[in-house]
DNA sequence: CTAAAAACTGACCCATGGGTCAACAATTGA
DNA sequence: TCAATTGTTGACCCATGGGTCAGTTTTTAG
């Protein structure tokens, strides 16, 4: 038990190094041996621990989707009403943390992946059901019932678009303006009472 | 001036080719061989024409970006009232030759690079200000003045978010829906009349 | 205390792929 | 017709980086 607890210490070590990387170089310029030096290891520990690249990235991207998931759960208990469940979902997407550049950056990078690794398409097809699930348990007390799915599907194009553009244009996109876009959606497309 | 013209046939196979190989292989995968092969020519004459792998693919980024372009003027020439203009501006945006997997799959690998190819983020750069420029010059028609820029952006992020879902997870997201989605939006936040 | 298991390293292998270059083919213009 | 320009090729160079491995250190468990 204590040598589980090293290796799950290193793994995570190394997921989170590769993440780092990413954002600043692309998955081309992740290099093994740039991950490896940023977690203060060599390059043959990485593929002690995990089997390949892909691998890798496959974990760093899981896990960068765990915290994102965590901070919707987290926003999610605390939220009394419908409307704020479906607030919780979407600040937690736009939380300081995640909604950077490099964060985007590095995501950009996995998802341009996903066509060519069945992997990634997996993680991702995750996260999308999850956030479809999560929308549509808020709205469909909100909403009637042909409405819903329609509403779902935009919330997440727009937060997809948005963090998309942080990526590519960061200058002059923040975090207030963001969440203002998605008020505004909300305003006009389910409004209160 | 009829030598321009070989190398002008020469070089627009091989942005043409670089874009389809990308479409497959990403940016990684994209190797300058392929691109050649793929063009029915060898290694070298890729880099006769085009002085290195990122000034090919930045071509073919331009030339992309053009066809879209030309589809937008196309349409906006056709449009009569301001509504109009909205939804050619939209609908050239989904329309069935730009809006597949595939060529979505190459916009996100050019994309993953903006942020470490100055050359390809003006690119970007220009494409986003002509997207703002044509929707306000419509929306300040049919929107009072403070709320233009705000719906320039949700439309353009709609429209990337969806674009970026089509990548993604290409199975159940169709041009219909798609249009559905646009369409919902501006019912909503532009009405009509 | 000690042997086995796990952690870790650095040297090595090798395929890949970007880029160079010398030479050859074709086209062109005078 | 014939130089000069342009187009084109394939061989070559070389850095990079993923992956292997033999061997060393550290940890753990009995």
């Amino acid at each position: 038990m204590r040598l589980t607890r090293i290796s799950e210490i290193r793994r995570r070590e190394l997921r989170r190094a590769a993440f780092e990387v990413l954002q600043k170089e692309g998955m081309a310029g992740a290099t093994l041996e740039k991950v490896a030096t940023h977690a203060g290891a060599s390059k043959g520990i990485v593929l002690h621990y995990f089997a390949n690249k892909q691998e890798l990235f496959e974990h760093a991207m899981r896990e960068a989707n765990v915290a994102l998931k965590e901070a919707v759960v987290d926003r999610l208990n605390r939220a009394r009403t419908p409307r704020e469940r479906l607030e919780a979902i979407i600040e937690a997407n736009f939380e300081e943390r995640f909604f950077q550049p490099s964060v985007c950056h590095a995501w950009l990078s996995l998802c341009a992946e996903v066509p060519r690794e069945p992997q990634l398409a997996r993680i991702q097809k995750v996260i999308h059901a999850r956030m479809r699930s999560n929308l549509l348990s808020a709205l469909t007390d909100l909403l009637p019932a042909g409405e819903c799915e329609a509403v779902a599907l935009g919330i997440t194009s727009l937060i997809d678009g948005l963090w998309l553009r942080l990526g590519l244009q960061s200058e002059g996109l923040t975090r207030d303006i963001a969440l203002a876009q998605m008020r505004d959606y909300l305003a006009h497309r389910v409004p209160e009472a």
